[in-house]
DNA sequence: AAACTGTCCAACCGCTATATA
DNA sequence: ATATATAGCGGTTGGACAGTT
């Protein structure tokens, strides 16, 4: 059977839109509502196919969408959702009003897998002794953030986190006991909590076992500096929406 | 100033889920 | 029960822009 792309269509425009067609969009939906996205173009006098309309109304003209940066709480939470929802950016959306699943999978994909990487980079290179590269460096995959205090697969979190995994990744570990026996001093309960979703999401998949980990591979210094990400936080969000 | 490189994000593609005839 | 259309989702791409050489 098999769906032909809609666009395909002969006559249909594609590509980045312009202000009129905003405009039009906007005004046709919010004096007549959404009741079929396929003669939404058709009645407001596009020439788009009804796909990319509700793809534009969604990610960028929705009166309320907010715009601008995430905010710290905003990453957190993300993270936190990530960890529990895996790479299901319309469930992790579905918990901030105003934002889009694509925006959240954007600033997933482009800030805070780079920051949990080069954090992970950062605590990994701080342990390893000379001539013990090879043996000491943990697989690069299991950071430890400091402003989420979970356990983050950053290389492969996506394979790892997605429901059917099937990739072996890494050793289930027992942060809290792994703490008390390495003498850690880390006591936030939010990184139990969310160590647990992780394990527990991971055991519901198949989840194979294939090194194992220790803190004394990390180097726990929860003071590195990071990214003032609140710097974008304050953005006006009505810059777009007069 | 020009060429190159990296980053960001809007938009698209292809697929699945759901609704309906 | 089946075929088909639409809605919705997640992955990917491409172009604009910024920074660097």
């Amino acid at each position: 059977m098999g769906r032909k792309p809609c666009c395909e269509k002969i006559g249909l425009k594609r590509g980045p839109w312009t202000i009129e067609e905003d405009h039009r969009l906007m005004n046709f939906i919010l004096n007549n509502g959404i009741h079929c996205w396929r003669i939404v173009p058709k009645l407001a006098g596009l020439l788009r196919c009804g796909k990319s309309c509700r793809l534009r109304w969604i990610n960028y003209l929705r009166p309320d969408l907010k715009r601008g940066g995430f905010t710290d709480a905003e990453e957190d939470r993300i993270i936190e959702l990530h960890s529990q929802l895996g790479n299901r950016w319309s469930k992790i959306a579905s918990h901030f009003s105003g934002r889009t699943d694509n925006e959240i999978k954007n600033h997933w994909n482009t800030k805070i897998k780079k920051k949990m990487k080069h954090l992970g980079s950062m605590n990994t290179c701080s342990t390893i002794k000379e001539g013990e590269v090879k043996d000491q460096t943990p697989k690069d995959d299991h950071v430890i953030t400091e402003t989420t205090k979970t356990l983050i697969i950053s290389d492969n979190d996506d394979e790892l986190m997605a429901k059917n995994c099937k990739t072996p990744c890494a050793e289930e570990v027992d942060m809290d006991s792994l703490f008390e026996t390495q003498g850690n001093e880390i006591s936030s309960s939010s990184f139990s909590s969310l160590y647990s979703n992780y394990i527990s999401r991971s055991e519901s998949s198949s989840y194979i076992a294939e090194d194992s980990i220790s803190l004394d591979q990390w180097d726990l210094d929860m003071t590195d500096p990071l990214v003032p990400w609140d710097l974008f936080a304050n953005l006006d969000d009505n810059l777009f929406f007069l």
